[in-house]
DNA sequence: GTTCTAGAAC
DNA sequence: GTTCTAGAAC
C-alpha cells in the first residue's frame, strides 16, 4: 500500500492559489494569468516544472533568458535542477518566490479541488497523528523512513513472488504442493518459476524434510518442458540461483536460447550460465546427503566474470555482442 | 528484481 | 559524438 502524494507549487506571498503539479507531467509557467506575473523580464515560458510525487522533488528547468534561481543560485537557461520542500525558487531576477509542497492524498487520486483549503495552511507534518484534528497533513518533507518500513512489510520488491504466485492470471500450472508462473521478466523464450505453496524463504531454509517437495518441484519442471513444443528443438535447464534476489524459494525452468529483451546485463547472464545456477538434481542430492544446501563462499564473484558463450565458450565484450553471437547458435 | 543515469569506453 | 556498463535508488 503506497501512500499517494499530490504536489503543489506555492506562491510565498499568496498572490495566487497553489498550482497542482501532476505526477511526472510537465507544466510550463511564466508571465501570465496563472502566476499573475506581469513583469516583462519574465518570459511567458520561463520555467518548466515536473514533479515526482513518489520521490518528493520537482525538476525545474529554466526556459527563459533571464535568471531563475533556487536558494539564490541561478539555474541558467536550458539547465535543470531538482527542488525539494524547503527550498526557495525565484521565477526571475530573485523575484516571485515559490516553494513546493507534497501533501498526502487521502483519496489516492489527483483531483484538483482542494487547492483553496491548502492555501491557508501552515507547513507541518502531522501525518502520524490521528486524523480527527489533523491540519490536513501538509508536509515539508516526505518521510521516506516511514514509507520504507511499510514497503518492507507488504510491498517491497523482494516480496513480489509471494503475490505473483497467488495471482490466477499468472499461474500456468498448480497442484496441492506447487504452483508454476511465467517469469515476469523472462530471460529466454521460455522461462517459468516453480514455487512451493509452503513458505520457504530460500535455499538456506531447506532441510531433509523438504526432499520430497523439491523432487516434486523437479518433476513439475520436467512436465513444463515436456508440454512445451519448442523443447524438441531447444535445450532447457532447471535450477536455482545460489543467492536469489527475490524471497520465496523458486526453481527456474529456462530455455537455453537466452533470446530475450529482458536479459540486459552481466549479472543476468552469469546468474544462469555459471555455477551461480545450481542445477535442480544437485540441490536434491545435497539435501539427501547433507540434509541442507550449501553455497560456496565467494559465489557472488561469479556474477562479475567476463561474458562467455555457454555453448562454445567464446568470450564477448558486451551484452549486445553476446546477443548477436547467440543468434548463430539459436536461429529463430 | 527493475529503472535510471553518470560517466567510462569506444 | 554514441554505446554501454555499473552503481544508486527504488
Amino acid at each position: 500500500m503506497l501512500k499517494m502524494f499530490t504536489c503543489w507549487f506555492v506562491r510565498e506571498d499568496g498572490a495566487h492559489k497553489p498550482i497542482q503539479l501532476h505526477h511526472l507531467q510537465t507544466l510550463v509557467l511564466g508571465r501570465g494569468p496563472q502566476t499573475t506575473i506581469k513583469d516583462k523580464k519574465c518570459s511567458r515560458e520561463q520555467v518548466e516544472l515536473k514533479a515526482d510525487c513518489n520521490k518528493g522533488y520537482v525538476k525545474v528547468k529554466q526556459l527563459g533568458l533571464n535568471p531563475t534561481s533556487v536558494n539564490s543560485v541561478v539555474v541558467g537557461k536550458g539547465n535543470e535542477v531538482k527542488i525539494k520542500p524547503g527550498q526557495l525558487l525565484h521565477i526571475v531576477n530573485e523575484m516571485y518566490s515559490y516553494t513546493v509542497r507534497f501533501r498526502e492524498d487521502p483519496m489516492g487520486n489527483n483531483n484538483n479541488n482542494s487547492s483553496t483549503k491548502l492555501q491557508t495552511q501552515a507547513s507541518s507534518d502531522h501525518r502520524s497523528l490521528p486524523a480527527d484534528k489533523d491540519d490536513d497533513g501538509l508536509c515539508q518533507t516526505v518521510k521516506h523512513e516511514e514509507k520504507n518500513t511499510k514497503e518492507e512489510r507488504f510491498g517491497h520488491w523482494s516480496q513480489g513472488l509471494k503475490s505473483s504466485m497467488q495471482d490466477p492470471k499468472l499461474q500456468v500450472y498448480k497442484d496441492d504442493k506447487v504452483v508454476v508462473i511465467k517469469d515476469k521478466y523472462p530471460k529466454a523464450r521460455h522461462h517459468w518459476l516453480v514455487l512451493p505453496w509452503q513458505s520457504i524463504t530460500s535455499l538456506k531454509a531447506l532441510h531433509k524434510d523438504h526432499c520430497d517437495l523439491v523432487k516434486h518441484m523437479h518433476q513439475v519442471a520436467e512436465q513444463m518442458i515436456e508440454q512445451c513444443p519448442d523443447s524438441r528443438s531447444l535445450p532447457f535447464r532447471m535450477g536455482y540461483h545460489a543467492i536469489p534476489s527475490m524471497s520465496h524459494v523458486h526453481l527456474h525452468v529456462i530455455s537455453q536460447d537466452f533470446d530475450s529483451s529482458c536479459l540486459k546485463n552481466k549479472k543476468h547472464w552469469n546468474s544462469f550460465t555459471t555455477d551461480y545456477f545450481i542445477e535442480s538434481p544437485d540441490v536434491i542430492e545435497m539435501l539427501e546427503t547433507n540434509g541442507k544446501v550449501t553455497v560456496k563462499e565467494g559465489i557472488c564473484d561469479l556474477l562479475k566474470l567476463p561474458l562467455r558463450c555457454h555453448k562454445c565458450r567464446k568470450e564477448l565484450p558486451t551484452i549486445p555482442a553476446l546477443k548477436e553471437h547467440l543468434k548463430s547458435h539459436f536461429p529463430k
